[in-house]
DNA sequence: ACTATATTCAATTGATCGCTTGAATACTAG
DNA sequence: CTAGTATTCAAGCGATCAATTGAATATAGT
């Protein structure tokens, strides 16, 4: 294989990304997932005028996200395909979670970054077997049961407010969930800060404790 | 919350779609979704100079899409989640399935190979356990030890000519590498099929193997 | 043919992006 | 402390992008 078509492609996905990289054009896809549309109709809805809809709409079917139909005078927009729907679905779950989500329970819940030190998982393994804290297993039951920190306590993240009263008020309470950008840990910390608990996350989820070795009960 | 929700949203989606708006960006995103590695190690494999490929790490970073990890002198980057995974996916398919470009560029390079229907990953893990077929993982060996399905046999697709006899000839072969747009599995196939083997490409790569919870070995 | 409607095209301006260069910072090893 | 390594920062330049404006094209109704 003598060119490198990899760069060719990765130019090609990054036309796509170009096309996610304005926020009428994310608003215009929103709006095309529910139906198609004319363009006037879209001007409106995004408060744009009805040229810039248009530019916009030409490089969404440029990349290959919108395709067009014709009709009388008019032309109709709709999503080129299911693909784009599931794009529009893992961009808002990237986005939601690891950005705005975490940006706003760090600054509601947790004033100051050092508050927010995770505890490394040697450390919680000694703390943890001098009885020192609680350890929090913030995952539904299934996942719990199919492998979790020796010693942990398991109250899924829906349930805990209502189960407060199993954790032991006088221990520090270390919650962890999948990995280290879970963010079920994140909002425990913060549940429980709010009640009055002392609580920090565990660095690291439940994967790179088992693939550290570290010990696992089951069931 | 602020005067308009629903503009926010679409801004910080937009600032994840900038991060994939550019072909570098993709291409180190694809790099993490095999493991960590440091900022020197990314500039040599995307031939970036290492300032250029720092701030796009950076990028990266602010989207919310990669996270870094110090030690020592160097940062270890990584994917911050299995959502980044599955946006990355996402973007593929969308690119594979709409634009015209890539479809050229598969056409291009890819003729006569891509024709094979690929195995998902259910279906390989089902005849894998019957040991109806041999798995092949045709990355390099450190890859491979960092993460690989369970079962696989590594040859690396630079020797796999060489290396044909370890194949047994009875049973059909499936190739996988990185990922759906990673052409070694392609090579791979085609090398064997010249050779007299049956051979097919797992559907995706590792990463997305690893994402769907599927069985995976170290070593 | 004429007019109204819907959309696209073309040209412009200000802003942002990408990349390079050179320096600054952080950490390790001796 | 000094030298070396890894990464980030800051400034600058050319290219690209977003939005506006005004005109051009296409279609339908009269």
């Amino acid at each position: 294989m003598s060119i490198n078509p990899k760069r060719e492609i990765f130019a090609s996905l990054a036309k796509v990304g170009t096309a996610l990289s304005s926020s009428i054009r994310i608003e215009l896809l929103e709006l095309l997932a529910q139906r198609e549309r004319r363009v006037d109709q879209l001007a409106a809805l995004t408060g744009a005028t009805v040229a810039n809809t248009s530019q916009h709409l030409q490089k969404l079917r440029q990349a290959g996200l919108v395709s067009a139909r014709k009709e009388a005078q008019s032309v109709f927009y709709r999503l080129a395909g299911d693909e784009v729907v599931a794009l529009l679905s893992a961009l808002g779950r990237v986005g939601e979670a690891y950005v705005a989500e975490i940006d706003r329970i760090v600054r509601l819940y947790l004033a100051g970054v050092d508050a927010l030190e995770p505890v490394s998982a040697t450390q919680l393994l000694v703390r943890a077997r001098k009885g020192l804290v609680t350890v929090l297993d913030v995952r539904p039951a299934e996942e719990y049961a199919a492998g979790h920190v020796q010693g942990a306590v398991n109250i899924p993240i829906a349930e805990l407010e209502k189960r407060l009263k199993e954790l032991p008020r006088r221990k520090e309470v270390v919650a962890y969930c999948r990995g280290p950008y879970c963010l079920m840990s994140y909002n425990a910390v913060a549940l429980l800060r709010k009640k009055g608990l002392r609580s920090r996350r565990l660095q690291d989820g439940m994967p790179e404790w088992r693939m550290a070795g570290l010990p696992v009960e089951q069931g």
